[in-house]
RNA sequence: GCCGAUAUAGCUCAGUUGGCCAGAGCAGCUGAUUUGUAAUCAGCGGGUCGUGGGUUCGAAUCCCUCUAUCGGCUCCA
């Protein structure tokens, strides 16, 4: 016998052999009909592996992640085996479940498939699902698993066998298809009643460009139809936030193919709502001490030789600019850093001037691929709201604890509550992409894991994700669709002040390296503001969206008395506006709803004679009538409890 | 850069298998209306059908080049 202990902390004993399944049937029939996937001592399994020993079970419905990604690897080799089925002799990568979905890496030979075959491959998964195939498991020796594949052609599964330790090898089998797979899956495939496949990509092999490129299919699958609607709506939701085309509807920004890919033209609105992001900023850094500084875009490559960029980024980056004469030759700004060391090196320094921060707002100019670009999110030209901390060692974790406070402050005023701070640790092999000495890493990359415990901060671990001069901290939010985009950025420097020579003078006389901190809390301009639009949807918050109300006259004959409440409205620091065209009430207030300006001031008759405004809210209708004063109080009120 | 897709008026989109002057709604302009909480009415103007080639008697429609955009991959100082 064995004792199972299930997550309400209640303990059974069963039949040494028993598996999840029999389990879940004994406690109710009705829950073996939901079971999908179970764990055992936190390792998820399969549902008709015997359990040998005892443990701690827990027996995953749909609800549950592991369910959910059990669900999508099953489904996945379901897609595989309509796949062999439609198009014989194609090969196989990797078929994994993600976040929502599943994918598989497979080599059509010469064949393409385009987005009008995925109905006939889905179509094909449902008659496939519906014959209730067991997914039945096989442990294989390494031998055994690479002759098959040898056999089958298949250089893929064979390259990945290769990695894999003998004993340790199992294939799964369901219906025709057999794969190389560690598992868990489903007991059959009976279960997945909706799928949609929603795209084809390519994907290299193994992830690196040298290699082939496979056709990536990816698609969702649900238990029930009625999910797979919801989701897709859900997308769907999601889709009308997206940044582009709310940046468009609102007018703050746009691209012209003329002036080119990549650089975005801010427009009013869009300027008048970075600038005040900015302003924001500056002044949170001001009560930090940061020192605001200016440098011009370009610089000779000379300094970015010193700084390593020009090894490491030189070759992909736009083409040096030269001067007719001299032949000299400039480098458009791709980072801040260079010029911010040379400004330290512009006097010497005491133990007792540091720390030194100084921030820019800085633009910078990258060559991304033109495949990578995207909206505001990634671009060629955009501005950091970047600085540079010298520190003394000693002083290094307070300075780098305050950087991380300031990156929280900011995310809480803007009610960025689901980040992921991810630390970017060096690769754990490839040490070749990085410059400095071990000794500097470990000290950087221990400073940046001790801060962030310090701070209470979750963190997960990423290797291979530091900048080449430095480990990282990163702070990720995810946009409207759930893609991860990298905001704030803190990162510890020992290289480049040694590059640059840097120093300071200590107490004993004797001259020192300060350390660097590099920081932006929003990562970039571009990118922030990009995020907040679908964060927010395009509502953005009183305190700074670019037009907190706008006046609207019922006819033409108040636009006077609209623009006297607008006159004072901007005297108190409110920024409105009047809407003076000459259209029905119902009009403007549609209009100016769908500009999503938090206040419409209705003003007619009746407001003339009282001296009042009838105030509605954006997306909450009628607010009843005040004065224009206690308006202006109101909202300055409201603005001034965001922003504290 | 790579794989796949898309590109028609300022915006959102129609345009059957290639066939007369390329359409609609919104926006714009003009006029009427002077409006009470999510679209007042009428008239008018506006398009090298992304670019450059090609096939054809004839191309928005078929083929090729390039550019931009979208979904991924790779990259991201």
């Amino acid at each position: 016998m064995i004792d199972i202990t299930f997550p309400d902390g209640s303990v059974r004993s069963y039949e040494k052999g028993i598996t999840p399944y029999q389990i879940a049937e004994q406690i109710s029939p009705r829950l073996a009909g939901e079971v999908l996937a179970a764990s055992f001592n936190g390792k998820v399994m399969d549902l008709e592996l015997p359990l040998t020993e005892s443990g701690q079970l827990k027996l995953h419905k749909w609800e549950d992640q592991e369910a959910k990604s059990t669900f999508w690897h099953s489904s996945s080799h379901l897609m595989a085996e309509a796949l062999e089925l439609l198009y014989p002799g194609i090969k196989f990568g990797i078929g994994p479940s993600i976040e929502n979905g599943f994918y598989y890496d497979v080599d059509l030979g010469d064949r393409t498939i385009t987005d009008s075959d995925l109905k006939k491959i889905e179509d094909k998964m449902i008659e496939l699902a519906r014959q209730k195939q067991h997914f039945v498991r096989k442990e294989v020796s390494k031998a055994e698993a690479m002759d098959t594949y040898t056999q089958k052609g298949d250089e893929y599964k064979c390259d990945l066998i290769k990695d894999l330790e003998d004993g340790t090898i199992t294939f799964y089998t369901n219906g025709s298809f057999t794969d190389l797979c560690r598992g868990p899956h489903l007991r059959d495939t009976s279960v997945i009643k909706a799928v949609k496949l929603t795209s084809i990509a390519g994907a290299y092999w193994r992830g690196d460009e040298h290699n082939k490129m496979l056709t990536r299919i990816y698609g969702i699958t649900f238990p029930q139809k009625k999910m797979l609607d919801e989701y897709m709506t859900m997308m769907e939701e999601a889709k009308k936030r997206d940044h582009r085309k709310i940046g468009k509807e609102l007018e703050l920004f746009t691209f012209s193919p003329r002036v080119g890919a990549g650089l975005p033209l801010w427009l009013p609105k869009g300027a008048a709502l970075r600038e005040r992001l900015e302003m924001f900023l500056r002044k949170v850094q001001k009560s930090y001490g940061y020192l605001p500084v200016i440098t011009p875009h370009i610089g000779q490559k000379e300094l970015y030789v010193t700084s390593g960029h020009y090894a490491k980024y030189g070759a992909d980056s736009f083409r040096p600019i030269t001067t007719p004469q001299e032949g000299e030759e400039f480098l458009l700004k791709p980072m801040n850093c260079p010029h911010h060391c040379e400004i330290y090196r512009s006097k010497p320094h005491s133990y007792k001037d540091l720390p030194i921060r100084l921030a820019e707002f800085g633009t910078v100019y990258r060559y991304e691929q033109s495949g990578e670009l995207h909206g505001l999110t990634r671009v060629r030209g955009f501005t950091q709201d970047d600085a540079h901390i010298y520190c003394r060692p000693d002083q290094l974790k307070e300075e780098f604890c305050k950087v991380i406070d300031i990156v929280l402050y900011i995310f809480k005023t803007l009610d960025f509550d689901e980040y992921i701070a991810q630390v970017s640790l060096r690769d754990k092999n490839d040490r070749s992409k990085y410059i400095g000495t071990d000794e500097n890493w470990e000290k950087a990359e221990q400073a940046i894991i001790e801060a962030a415990q310090e701070k209470g901060l979750k963190t997960i671990v990423e290797y291979g994700e530091a900048a080449f001069y430095g480990p990282k901290l990163d702070f990720m939010v995810k946009d409207a669709i759930g893609r991860r985009w990298q905001l704030g950025t803190i990162q510890v420097d020992y290289n480049l002040p040694e590059r640059f020579e840097l120093e300071y003078t200590g107490a004993d006389d004797k001259k020192y390296r300060p350390v660097m901190i590099h920081r932006a809390p929003f990562g970039s301009m571009e990118r922030f503001v990009a995020v907040l639009i679908e964060h927010t949807g395009g509502k953005f918050p009183l305190w700074l969206t670019p037009e907190q109300a706008v006046v609207l006259p019922i006819s033409e004959k108040y636009n006077d008395y609209a623009k006297k409440v607008c006159e004072l409205l901007n005297n108190y620091d409110i920024r409105a506006s009047v809407d003076e065209r000459n259209e029905t009430i119902g009009k403007k207030i549609r209009e100016n709803e769908l500009k999503r300006i938090p206040f419409l001031l209705v003003v007619g008759e009746k407001e003339e004679a009282g001296g009042t405004v009838s105030v509605r809210r954006q997306g909450e209708g009628d607010k009843g009538s005040m004065t224009p004063e206690e308006f202006a109080a109101k909202v300055n009120e409201e603005v001034k409890n965001m922003i504290n």
